[in-house]
DNA sequence: GGCGCGGATCATAGCGCTACGATTGATAAA
DNA sequence: TTTATCAATCGTAGCGCTATGATCCGCGCC
């Protein structure tokens, strides 16, 4: 109508923001064909005569073409994203699992959308519902426990949904790890193979670290079923080796007579062996010593240190693994649940 | 013109997938006003007027809508998202610059897209490729040296590029870090002042990683300046206190007098304390040992280890806060440099 | 009463791409 | 020759949102 009244060049010109200068069709019309054979050839070349092929991947080298992710996930429905919610990436625990991740989505051009929850379940479920609003192809969370209005918000998605780092409760759809409690569990029953009567779990942030506390329960389990001696000393600061030194000094002084302890991980288990040194307790002889994690100095310590390695690469390869097969049409069993089990390895601190 | 031929009910109709079943639309329905209306109170609360507001903020509630930021992105020509690439997230150095930066940018609602280049040149110039697709806010890169086409891709975008961890090289555009020479430096000026006079640098994967090569030189050039005698050990493998180990045996082979050493990091650090301990050296009596970075274990170990902390945390708030001043529109001066120095622990090692 | 002003609200035109269905043209089958 | 088939290619309608400029309305002022 108004185009009608007033001439045409009243109208006003509308300017809008460019995002980028080269799009899609400068690409189509360089190579003489339709910015439909570009889009074809971009998603599926195979599908694309050779002819056109070529022609097109010349435009696109010519004019340095970069084709627009926004865009292309807003007309997908879905982006080309994984959101990865994790704890923190300062633990080394996850920086594995996210780094493997990242470089096996990387070969199919998936993106990592990553957030920290810090431990706090509320935190989560922010994360989650800003991870939505991406339209992620697949969101990947730690552990099985989260709150409700997550758990509403990802069973009414259609996005595809991971859990990982724990096995054992109930999940949302796929999860991918390992037992904590079977950790705890084989870490005491190595104890008491090794002679030990009187155990102890020493454990770091255990309040928040629900993983953490899975461990310690399976270790009192295993330890009672055995008949032995088993105490609990804990310390809400994170892991590290002061707080490890701290808690060997407090479970000896309680329980002068412990013989064996697993730490919540390998920071806690060097505090443990450093305060021994300075104590002058011999390791293994009066205190054996088993760490989680299996961490970089583990091995190198004096002495080296017994240890439980949880497969953390492994963990983000084989959420890579799936995320990329569902993206390719196979359809995943609901519900799955892959065990990526942990290995005990048997060094000289017990 | 099809309309006019075809009856109605003859048209095809299209499906497209859709992302969400609740849009803005829907909220502006609820509401009583305009979608227009409902973006800006999203975008600008103080804009509209208090009943309005109210009423949108309810009708958000009841319909538990969620924004979709691929569309909002799309629209706004920039999306909501800040590419970070580093070398590697197990590195704990890059994992608490992360980790600080992603605290810091939630509270805007934006959203980090993680990329590790392995240490590897093209790695990063394809990961800055498809970071630009994504027309982040900003995109963060580790160091200062990076391929030409790297260079050129930013050069010609307008997203701001920040460069971190490295200070004292030709810059994109701006820079946050600090000046590794001047780490080396001061490592060695301490050694000496604690009455040092052989030297070494252990170095762990010198060839790839450029900032433990730039501390490497000027400790070389502190030493020197002194007229103290230096030699440099390295290994290929990347950091861990395995190498640590190796490399102290090695120096102390070579050079049998050396009397202080730093190591490029304090995983190689915690190796040369451990490898003292199986060869009955004390330190510092007989070898002062400093490390780098200041990690968790180095105020626990026996003894305590000197190092330099780097305050990599305070490079990602810094990097978060620049960005998030740049998307509220106050022009950050062009090529700025923000130097965060580092401290150094004199502790018992030395 | 008429006018100007400014805050609040609105209508609309894209942003760049993909999915869908249609079209084309070559080949095979009837 | 006609018809069916298939691979390759194309045209176009959105995806959900934001930026832009227009409109509306109430107020104070001449």
């Amino acid at each position: 109508m108004a185009d009608q009244i007033r001439p045409e060049h009243e109208r006003p010109v509308r300017r809008r923001r460019k995002m980028q200068s080269i799009t899609m069709a400068d690409v189509a019309e360089l190579a003489k064909v339709s910015p439909s054979t570009v889009s074809l050839y971009l998603r599926r070349p195979e599908a694309v005569s050779a002819s056109a092929g070529s022609a097109i991947a010349r435009a696109i080298d010519k004019l340095n073409y970069v084709p627009n992710l926004v865009a292309g996930g807003l007309a997908a429905a879905s982006s080309r994203a994984v959101s990865i919610i994790v704890p923190s990436v300062r633990n080394a625990f996850f920086a594995e699992t996210v780094s493997a991740m990242q470089a096996a989505l990387r070969r199919e051009r998936l993106q990592v959308i990553l957030g920290h929850t810090e431990y706090d379940e509320r935190e989560e479920e922010d994360l989650v519902r800003t991870a939505l609003s991406w339209a992620p192809a697949a969101i990947v969370l730690t552990g099985l426990s989260h709150s409700d209005a997550t758990r509403r918000m990802l069973s009414k998605t259609t996005v595809p949904v991971i859990e990982i780092w724990e096995l054992g409760g109930p999940q949302i759809d796929t999860a991918i790890g390992f037992h904590h409690q079977q950790v705890g569990a084989a870490s005491a029953r190595h104890l008491i193979q090794q002679g030990r009567r009187h155990l102890a779990y020493l454990g770091a942030r255990m309040h928040e670290d629900r993983r953490a506390r899975l461990r310690c329960d399976g270790f009192i389990a295993a330890a009672q079923e055995a008949g032995v001696c088993v105490d609990v000393i804990q310390h809400p600061a994170p892991a590290s080796a002061e707080v490890g030194a701290m808690l060997i000094a407090e479970a000896l002084q309680q329980h002068p007579s412990t013989d064996g302890v697993t730490c919540s991980n390998d920071h806690v288990a060097l505090g443990v062996l450093f305060e021994c040194e300075r104590l002058g307790l011999a390791v293994p002889d009066r205190l054996a010593v088993v760490g989680f994690g299996d961490l970089s100095f583990s091995a190198a310590c004096n002495p080296p240190l017994t240890t439980i390695r949880p497969s953390g690469d492994l963990i983000g390869k084989e959420a890579a693994r799936l995320i990329i097969e569902h993206l390719a049409g196979h359809e995943t069993p609901a519900h799955a649940t892959i065990d990526t089990r942990f290995t005990l390895l048997h060094r000289r601190s017990s």
